[in-house]
DNA sequence: ATTAGCACTCATTCATATGGAGTGCTAATA
DNA sequence: TATTAGCACTCCATATGAATGAGTGCTAAT
């Protein structure tokens, strides 16, 4: 419906326009198009024309006598149809970092810190949730002579545990009892499938132990996380001083605080996590975003799979001037690096 | 020594000096100090007494026709000799937050946080270091065909885990007899206290399934820490927007990528958390910070002691001209809150 | 339909002028 | 001898205004 709106010519200089301006970032005047380009236009055409696209809100004129920049609606058009998606075939990047560490939360920090020193934007990755991920081996242990020791392993190979207060000692065959009865009871379990049927059978059958089920299953909860507390890993924040669009004192304060609170940011992952089977990456170009101190910048996110329903984000945030063609080859490489990392080897937390 | 360099006159000008300019921000000029101050004296012999305090190197003149601002040397006799200890009673400080919250890196957040927010100053908290930690309880146990895990507990309840592949299923003897062979050979050792005699006698007991002790003692290695990855939480970095002296893009940028990346931040501390027994507040101004960013800022931290060698740190840093007095006062609560919160209840990670 | 030409706008840059804060020094004073 | 008043001087900060130049919109010519 768009294209309508915008004949060959149109198009070719808005591409024009909006190229030249991710470069530089000053506004671009008509007599640097009229060169820019192979349309052989005079610079006084190109005007008209430019006339033409600020009036259907493609492009805008910070003042009245300086060349235009691109609107959101001109950025929007650019990332929908004239970028060319690069699919280079390998990135510079370190994929060997992804292979060699062990810990998912290490990986997840590294893929952030390169991400950030590949683009030079800020970037953040969002931890897994463990949505739909089941349980597969829960084990009670003596500590102490007042503490349980409960350990939580899930399919995904996610580790939790907890240590649970006692009044009195559980000797060694009422442990034994509480284990099997949790595993035969709970093994194979998503979160969701524990209802308050299985809840009551199993404190039913644990009798005056029915308390330490209590916090077991606190943890489990926890561990399957209903993503109260989704962990984000942050990085390259001071990118923000290289745009001096971004980089006023004001501005680059609230960004920055909005990279460190975390939580904001998970309102741009749950978004597109639950919602979507999308595999593919989202842009967010200025008020389009969720975040309000984002409105002037571009937003970019994909999702990973680290394992079956084991999803999380990875989101790059930058001047709306950002190189679109890089940004999303370098989610797409990135991305591909971690679907699936945990069908290749085993993690833990 | 110091003292003699400065009668007691001289003394009052330049608390005067100093604590106007920590008010204000701005250099101080004599006809300021002739009126702030009870000496009821001219501006003219103020100027006399500040050309002498100069000379010795307390104070100095960005220009030539500016007042004076504390030198380093300034803040560190106003620190030494002239600030008063506060020691309020309670500052409004939320314990509760202390109290209530259950892991140990969630209370160390929140408190970086409180204090960033207490007092407009950026902060760090270091995760304790587990130097000295023993072993209270190992045990390993069958998840898989071909995946052990393995759980350490220690006497400070830190628990770590680790999934182990094998090659081959261990049967449920096996796995007895190596428990066994763990707990009775490494609990209630530190991990300074594990020697190669140890690991040898551990290994030639496990016989073919030594590589899984070598595994265990990898993580128990992890689990007490050769600190090599220390933990910093951090909280209003931002914060440097609010002092102009700070907030031009070259420096705040500088400082708040030190935040970032967290490991400088660590130089900090291991310096004065192994080396002093010291129970006190240390304050580094200007240049005597080791780290090199940090240059223009001042730096107070403090340890703290969650339980039987279980350390950490928390660290403010500002502007030269920070409120030390409040500062010191918030260390001082924050750290009471803190020491041996584990004595008091169970923690865990 | 395109282009050349021109008047006009507005941000940026530079030099210059002005005001004020604060000093150092000297001479007068208690 | 210690203190103070007075004055010339320095230097920053701010304002002012002119010059510059990039870029536009419009009109008339091609």
């Amino acid at each position: 419906m768009e294209e309508l709106e915008l004949d060959e010519r149109k198009t070719k200089i808005l591409d024009a326009i909006i190229r030249n301006y991710l470069e530089t970032g000053e506004p671009v005047g008509s007599r640097t198009i009229s060169k820019y380009t192979d349309l052989n236009l005079s610079s006084a055409t190109i005007r008209n024309e430019m006339a033409d696209l600020e009036e259907l809100g493609y492009i805008v004129q910070p003042h009245t006598s300086a060349g235009r920049i691109p609107s959101d609606k001109g950025y929007r058009f650019y990332v929908d149809h004239l970028m060319e998606e690069k699919n280079r075939e390998v990135s510079e990047m370190k994929n060997f970092v992804i292979e060699h560490t062990e810990k998912v939360e290490l990986v997840l920090q590294q893929v952030a810190k390169i991400l950030a020193n590949n683009t030079n934007y800020a970037t953040m990755v969002t931890a897994p949730s463990y949505h739909g991920n089941k349980v597969k081996f829960i084990q009670l242990s003596n500590v102490d002579e007042d503490q349980v020791l409960a350990v939580i392993v899930t399919e995904a190979n996610l580790v939790k545990n907890k240590i649970i207060p006692v009044s009195e000692p559980i000797d060694n065959e009422t442990m034994l009892k509480l284990n099997f009865l949790l595993n035969s009871n709970l093994n194979g379990l998503a979160l969701q499938e524990i209802n308050l049927g299985t809840i009551a059978k199993l404190k039913e059958q644990a009798g005056i132990h029915s308390d330490i089920i209590s916090n077991v299953l606190d943890t489990v909860a926890e561990t399957m996380g209903q993503d109260d507390d989704i962990r984000v890993y942050t990085s390259g924040t001071t990118n923000f001083f290289k745009y001096p669009e971004l980089s006023d004192s004001a501005k680059a304060s609230e960004l920055i605080s909005t990279f460190e609170e975390k939580q904001q940011l998970a309102s741009l992952v749950t978004e597109n996590l639950l919602e979507e089977e999308n595999t593919g990456i989202q842009v967010y170009i200025g008020n389009e975003s969720p975040i309000q101190t984002m409105r002037d910048c571009s937003v970019v996110t994909a999702t990973y799979e680290l394992g079956e329903g084991v999803r999380g984000t990875i989101g790059i945030v930058g001047p709306k001037r950002m190189d679109y063609e890089k940004v999303m080859d370098n989610l797409k490489v990135l991305k591909n690096s971690l679907d699936g990392i945990l069908d290749r080897r085993n993690g833990q937390t």
